[in-house]
DNA sequence: TTGTACGCGTTATCAC
DNA sequence: GTGATAACGCGTACAA
């Protein structure tokens, strides 16, 4: 029942003090306890053992007895080792990177490898000194995922963390994020956001509306503003004139959402859809409506974008845009274990509409 | 502008082929290059070289122009290396094991660790294979987050994982999990589940509650069980005595808790308040109580757990219980870079009142 | 089938 | 200041 940890593990011999190395058996105690050779252990303990000799017992027993972990760091100076997969982003919130990693986590163990994430909390250091890190632990790839500002400072950051990257043999897999246009060799998998914002804007108008906001942010974050572009693309096609003064500026919160837009629907009441950058912000916009007495959809529809779970269960049940979020992530994973890469991916999104959308009234 | 990508990296000498070994310059290209030897290399690439002789120099540029990437595996293997720190969940979803995770990460880097965090999909396979995989990597400590049977199976596990852990110097830190009863040595830093449901209750009665509902899965798990337990806590201190038949069985989504809701109201109208073992429930719940047309909180009064940042944007907010996740990760971080241990750890939980939970009607 | 010898890339030691 | 040399723990030709 209790296990071997209090056997007679030899003490570590090493002469070097060295800041705690560990301390626990290796290949070479092993060996010793089954009177072999660390070739003959080696060999066992891999499974590439060829018949089951008596040595063969004896290694594993004394594998077993010493409580032996295999040093991977040893294996992978070999070469033999498990190269681990990094999805980094700057938080690790929200179903949409869970499902993200999720997508990319299946390819990468089931090709054997050690799926990790990390987060940079949007520090530019950080994310700097980790990609440095995980180079200098020989990742095999570092997918890094979310929006990023779409300025030449950012491009060239990126550049060198694949170059870095590139030099330990790891590559870099942007991931929900469009290719750089400088820079395109640099893979991406990213789906389409302006063509998602697009096609709700599409649905309002095809209900009637022509007086739409859009509540986002609009800053250079790439995210932002390619669901900013759809938004304007909408307008166009449906021959409606984009008017500076419905794009109301918020902060991802839906506090912010929330906030921008009681300020905002007072002075615009000829306003009767809202376009949202996110599903967080659409919740503050409908919880602002619903304060300020103004009917959904009734009075004014409202369209978001991702599709978290939640957002069904609000009433009225909200109309959202969905992405392929787990594809998005799978396919960046197959890159990341070594599939070619042909140019940008971006996959397809799609409109879900709920109840937060009706005809405009009239 | 472009990097030293395509300097003149010599060719791999190395005469083994091996499965690919990176191929990166290694310190003993820097030091031809700059024409001394590693020790020196090593000494100024480390930045522990006394004065600033000519050679100094010589072997900064030779990193530069090799692109040197010191190799961490090899780091470690002379006990300096970076130790990552994993933090271990079944899926990486909501913002409460996000916060947990930023309240670990945080005294992790700061004690210059790598903070990596991987999920298990809930399957105890990968599990297992999860941490033998990082005690092969030598992790510093491994952060498991969660809820948990409280099996004995489970006890054992554990056991094996601290077990396996310990054998490479690594600590097994239970987080949000309470400690286990025969194994009080694996360290466990947790919150009040049970005292926090219990002063929901406590709110209830004293709002003149009397028949009140649970909703939770009702499982061995240790999080849905003592939550459980909190609710008969607070029933016992009112006096009023627990009724099987007010504790209804969900899944762990909302549209489970929904599913639920609508069919125990319809067959228990003399109930006026609910108690959730999650916002993600609570918010099925409401759903479900609106969509029934029933008033919150003036027919029936809501009670949550885990202060998700969007149910206090539901209509009306939601009443729940708020749980310090951040405090949580930090001290799990604190045990995990070395602090000591004295015994488990249970952190307070508050009760956060919001306009879901009301008088009770006449 | 098993053992010998060497290489992986780095750091620490100890002379010079 | 700097350079040989010996670890670290492991895999693997090659020889026996």
């Amino acid at each position: 029942m209790t296990t071997a940890l209090d056997d007679d593990i030899p003490a570590r011999r090493g002469t070097s003090p060295g800041p705690e190395r560990g301390g626990g058996a290796t290949l070479a105690d092993v060996a010793r306890r089954a009177e072999v050779s660390r070739a003959t252990a080696s060999r066992v303990l891999a499974g590439r053992a060829a018949g089951k000799s008596a040595s063969h017992a004896r290694v594993l027993a004394a594998a077993e007895e010493l409580g032996y972990v295999v040093n991977g760091l040893a294996r992978s100076m070999m070469g033999v080792g498990r190269r681990s997969i990094a999805f980094v982003s700057s938080i690790m919130v929200g179903p949409t990177f869970a499902t993200m990693a999720g997508g990319a986590e299946d390819v990468a163990t089931a090709n054997g490898h050690l799926f990790t994430m990390c987060t940079t909390g949007g520090d530019v250091d950080r994310e700097a000194a980790l990609i440095e890190t995980l180079s200098e632990q020989r990742v095999a790839a570092v997918l890094l995922v979310g929006s990023t500002p779409a300025t030449e400072e950012f491009e060239q950051r990126a550049q060198r963390y694949a170059t870095t990257l590139a030099r330990v043999g790891a590559r870099l897999i942007l991931c929900g994020r469009a290719a750089l246009p400088h820079h395109p060799q640099i893979a991406s998998i990213d789906y389409d956001h302006r063509g998602g914002v697009r096609s709700g804007v599409e649905h309002l108008v095809a209900l009637g509306h022509r007086r739409i906001a859009f509540v986002g942010s609009l800053d250079d974050m790439t995210t932002p503003h390619q669901r900013f572009l759809g938004y304007q693309d909408g307008l166009a096609d449906a021959g409606i004139e984009f008017d500076t003064t419905l794009a109301v500026q918020s902060g991802n919160s839906s506090d912010e959402a929330a906030a921008a837009t009681v300020a905002f629907v007072e002075s615009h009441p000829e306003v009767t859809a809202i376009v949202c950058q996110t599903d967080v912000m659409a919740v503050g916009v409908c919880r602002a409506l619903h304060e300020a007495g103004i009917a959904i959809p009734a009075h004014i529809s409202v369209v978001g974008f991702d599709d978290m779970q939640l957002v069904a269960d609000l009433t009225p049940s909200l109309t959202t845009v969905r992405a392929p979020f787990h594809d998005v992530g799978e396919l960046a994973g197959r890159i990341a274990v070594g599939e070619a890469y042909d140019g940008a991916v971006v996959l397809p999104s799609e409109l879900i509409v709920r109840g937060s959308t009706g005809p405009v009234r009239d």
